[in-house]
RNA sequence: GCGGACGUGGUGGAACUGGUAGACACACAGGACUUAAAAUCCUGAGGGGGAAACCCCGUGAGGGUUCGAGUCCCUCCGUCCGCACCA
């Protein structure tokens, strides 16, 4: 029977007191003068949609724990907070609702604020800013500016996604199988300026830089170089016959010179300057390329569409093989925006070029032959060969293997002169692309410029910055409501004084995000950054947040640092340190019989089977998906911790899945861990009571069981620590409760009044316990604390370092195998040499008997591990 | 199509550099306490055989390397993710 256990823990009460405590004490306030090491934890920033959900729970606990345990570590811990705040939801909010954007998205602040304050989580609250505070994109548009002056910024007249009902460009997220995603009106390419960020400058650097990020998951590695998309190959020059003027030369980028002999045609996008000149004169032309500009762009169609092509009567001339000539077709499937918007085609060697052969009748010659095949029966028949080989019917290159021949051809036609330029190019492609950041909405930040009729576009003098969001706007009509705005353009020319408008755009809701890390370090300074604080305080140590931005986000951040770099604001090119890419929360979904979606508050279960909660009438359970509101499968989280407490939700959000996969939420899981809390709660009171203060038992004087228990608590300790430091948190959980069990074990075993030496270690096990899940679960460990009777408090308290001794045993067990099968095991001194472990498995009976008279060949022996006797 | 990750009990998952597979938890079953329930505590549990000691099988499937494979190599199957007419 153990003792009266004590009352139970109440959570929301506790906590709330907890938070008031830390925050009158500035607990997580920091500075820079201050001789511990920095380290800097963030989590990517909401943006303020209205309520905190379960995603923001489970990133910003894994933050706070990392937070929490290295400011135990003894180091000065930089935990902030902001708002990702401007952003086209806020301009929704307006359209539908008639509020103001910078009302709805303070308002959602104020709410969202208080409810992470609810999480306590261990920020330091004086550093907050959103990024459409006016001071925040103030500095926003000074770092503009700087990066325009050092050549960073460009304006260019591109393809863009335009919707036509929304009157907005769209960014390719945002377009929905060729529908803009609001309006739902189909997209249309269109060919406007807009003002780009030069990040394709750093393309190379960005991507060998990703190389020294050895904290960073190379999932997301992989996907950031994919995306750069670094390709090297050959630049090769075509003279043209009868071709229009200017256009003497057809600039061809390709990654497989080697096929050059097997060359059939030559293919340019419709929007290349040839087919534009082509189709001045050539009706069928001109109607060609108006057709190719209203397929779709979408992968589907895609798929789908027929490779079509325009035989332009145009010709080149082969660059190797004397007097023979290639066509040039406008074809369909050529991108303007990749490589030069030209290829040549080879239809033995690459699937779109044979497709495009056969529709077309051109010829298709093997020049690679794969390994074993025969030359004289090879043949290329629906499906084109793109591997390795040997090359035929390529007069000078036969014989050689593909990278040999690539060399070999590059060397032969860069030497020779096409219109007294070379022959051909070494070239390295990227698949990046500038970054376009115009955006025609009112909630962003302004572009910096004005457009002067006289002095053309300048931009705005330090000295008139900020240039503020007019509050006076109206969303009644489509379109950009600055551009509607009656006053607001209208400026006169810094330059010239004459009459002159401003840039409408505002800049993508992505460059905001770009740099608030850095704004973090000294989120008041006049200037974008201080540089003291961020020479201090940058890099970000680690960085978590959704795998979603492993593209976006995470390499635009990596190009901004590298722009602040260049114009001096900050010091680093890399912002990331180490990072961590957390799974979502996922649930169950549920459907009643008309189909209609379900949310589990509403569904309980009966006998076995799910049903509504009012109706009783039967619900379907769905597969388990992420949380969102159009599955209604969400579960609020102010609802679970004024139920269970913040402490409850961060352990479940901790425990069982590893971090980096998708966790279910479940209610009998939530439980679970409610449940762990306060068993925690009455075991440290339970040790309290037997427990004995320090100084009572000596070390030395610790019998079997008090020394057994002490040496599961510092091998917990050492366990936890090296898990948290690999942020494998569902593993320092798992630890913990094992530790937990032997406490419960330790108190039921030493009795009502323990001995002096299990009363010792009864105490330090709790204690221990406490101090390595209080990053965790932060406001019980506080009230555990105290009731081992602290008055300090163990946000304050050093992370504890395990006494090494008890971390090793004299004497360990290990597995002895027979043949590689388990048949008995052996416990001997932990040093004992190999012969004395090898006599004694051989004496254990089920060894001997497994052994069965047979001849011993060999005894594999490791010390401290295993014994395997080959037989 | 290209690139990548993963596959372990009823479930989530553990197993550091190859060395006792299934830690820890959830769910489940039995028991204790209780008039009863809740809460709590104890016990059990991969599958099969056996009274037991023990034995056989077992980490998606098949093969290989090794004294020894969840872990390394090859082939296949399945799931998930990213990119996608990229020349």
């Amino acid at each position: 029977m153990r003792p009266m256990a004590a009352e139970r823990y109440d959570a929301p009460k506790r906590e709330k007191h907890w938070q008031a405590e830390w925050e009158k004490r500035g607990l997580f306030r920091v500075a820079e003068d201050d001789p511990r090491p920095k380290y800097y934890v963030l989590e990517m920033f909401p943006y303020p949609s209205g309520r905190i959900h379960m995603g923001h729970v489970r990133n910003y606990t894994m933050g706070d724990v990392v937070a929490r345990y290295m400011r135990a570590k003894g180091h000065n811990v930089l935990h902030p907070m902001g708002w990702d705040a401007f952003g086209l939801p806020a301009e929704n909010a307006a359209i539908e609702r008639g509020i103001h954007p910078a009302k709805w998205t303070y308002d959602n602040i104020a709410v969202m604020r208080s409810q992470l304050k609810s999480m306590g989580l261990s920020l330091d609250w004086s550093r907050e800013f959103a990024t459409c505070d006016l001071d925040y994109y103030h500095q926003q548009q000074r770092l503009f500016l700087d990066m325009r002056k050092a050549g960073l910024v460009d304006r260019k007249t591109r393809k863009v996604n335009w919707d036509p009902v929304d009157q907005t460009v769209l960014a390719n997220e945002q377009v929905i199988d060729g529908r803009g995603w609001r309006s739902g009106a189909l997209v249309e390419q269109r060919e406007q300026p807009e003002w780009v960020f030069k990040i394709t400058d750093y393309a190379q650097d960005l991507l060998d830089a990703l190389a020294t990020l050895d904290r960073w998951p190379e999932k997301v590695k992989l996907m950031q170089a994919n995306w750069i998309g670094r390709s090297e190959g050959l630049l090769i020059r075509f003279e043209t016959e009868s071709a229009p003027k200017g256009h003497d030369v057809i600039e061809v980028f390709t990654t497989r010179p080697d096929t050059l002999f097997g060359a059939s045609f030559i293919a340019i996008a419709p929007d290349h300057p040839l087919a534009k000149a082509i189709a001045e004169s050539d009706r069928d032309a001109a109607a060609f390329i108006a057709e190719c500009r209203k397929g779709g762009t979408t992968a589907a169609e895609l798929e789908t569409q027929e490779k079509k092509g325009y035989d332009t009567g145009v010709s080149v001339r082969h660059p190797v093989i004397q007097g023979a000539t290639l066509p040039v077709f406008i074809a369909n499937f050529i991108l303007m925006e990749y490589g030069t918007g030209a290829i040549f085609g080879c239809p033995a060697h690459d699937q779109r070029d044979l497709d495009f052969a056969r529709a077309k009748g051109l010829p298709v010659l093997p020049v690679v032959l794969p390994p074993g095949a025969d030359a004289k029966s090879f043949a290329i028949a629906d499906e084109a060969y793109t591997g390795e080989g040997t090359l035929i019917n390529s007069g000078f290159l036969d014989g050689l293997s593909v990278e040999e021949a690539k060399n070999a051809i590059a060397e032969r036609l860069v030497k020779t002169k096409i219109k007294g330029k070379a022959g051909a190019e070494r070239q390295v492609q990227y698949r990046l692309r500038d970054w376009g950041i115009s955006r025609q909405r009112y909630w962003g930040c302004p572009i910096p410029m004005i457009h002067c009729p006289v002095c053309g576009i300048v931009p705005v003098p330090e000295r008139d910055l900020p240039v503020k969001l007019p509050d006076d706007v109206s969303f009644d009509k489509p379109g950009n409501p600055l551009d509607h705005h009656p006053t607001w353009k209208h400026v006169a020319c810094p330059t010239c004084g004459g009459p002159a408008t401003r840039e409408t755009d505002t800049m993508d809701t992505f460059v905001d995000s770009s740099w608030y890390f850095a704004r973090f370090c000294a989120p008041k300074a006049k200037t974008p950054t201080d540089t003291n604080a961020v020479g201090y305080w940058l890099p970000v140590d680690q960085y978590i947040g959704g795998v979603e931005h492993a593209i976006l986000h995470l390499l635009y951040a990596r190009f901004f640092t590298r722009a602040m770099h260049k114009t001096g604001h900050v010091s680093v090119d890399e912002p990331f340190k180490g990072l961590f890419t957390q799974g979502m929360v996922t649930h169950e979904t549920y459907k009643d019989s008309r189909g209609k979606w379900v949310q589990p508050d509403e569904v309980i279960r009966k006998d076995g089977k799910a049903v509504h909660a009012k109706t009783g009438e039967p619900i379907t359970v769905g597969p388990v998906e992420s949380m969102s509101k159009s599955k209604k499968n969400v579960v609020d989280p102010d609802t679970i911790i004024a139920a269970f407490g913040a402490d409850t939700a961060r352990w479940f959000m901790l425990s069982d899945t590893p971090p980096e996969r998708d966790i279910e939420w479940t209610a009998a899981g939530v439980e679970g861990a409610h449940r762990f809390l306060q068993r925690v709660w009455r075991l440290v009171h339970e040790a309290a009571g037997k427990g004995a203060h320090r100084g009572a038992a000596k070390p030395g004087e610790f019998g079997p069981e008090a020394e057994s228990l002490r040496r599961a608590a510092h091998k917990a300790v050492a366990a936890v620590t090296n898990a948290v430091e690999k942020l494998r948190f569902n593993t320092a959980v798992a630890q913990i409760y094992e530790l937990a069990n032997a406490l419960s074990a330790g108190l039921q075993a030493a009795g009502p009044k323990p001995a002096p030496d299990m009363a010792y270690a009864l105490r330090e096990t709790a204690e221990l316990l406490v101090r390595i899940a209080s990053p965790m679960i932060p406001h019980l460990a506080e009230d555990c604390w105290a009731v081992l009777g602290y008055d300090s408090l163990i946000a304050e308290t050093p992370w504890p370092v395990p006494e090494k001794a008890l971390l090793q045993e004299d004497t360990v067990t290990i597995a002895v195998q027979v043949n590689g099968k388990r048949r008995d095991e052996l416990t001997i001194a932990r040093d004992a040499a190999r012969e004395d472990i090898e006599a004694a498995a051989l004496k254990l009976d089920n060894v001997v008997r497994a052994i069965g008279g047979r001849k011993i060949k060999k005894v594999v022996v490791v010390p401290q591990r295993i014994v395997n006797v080959v037989a």
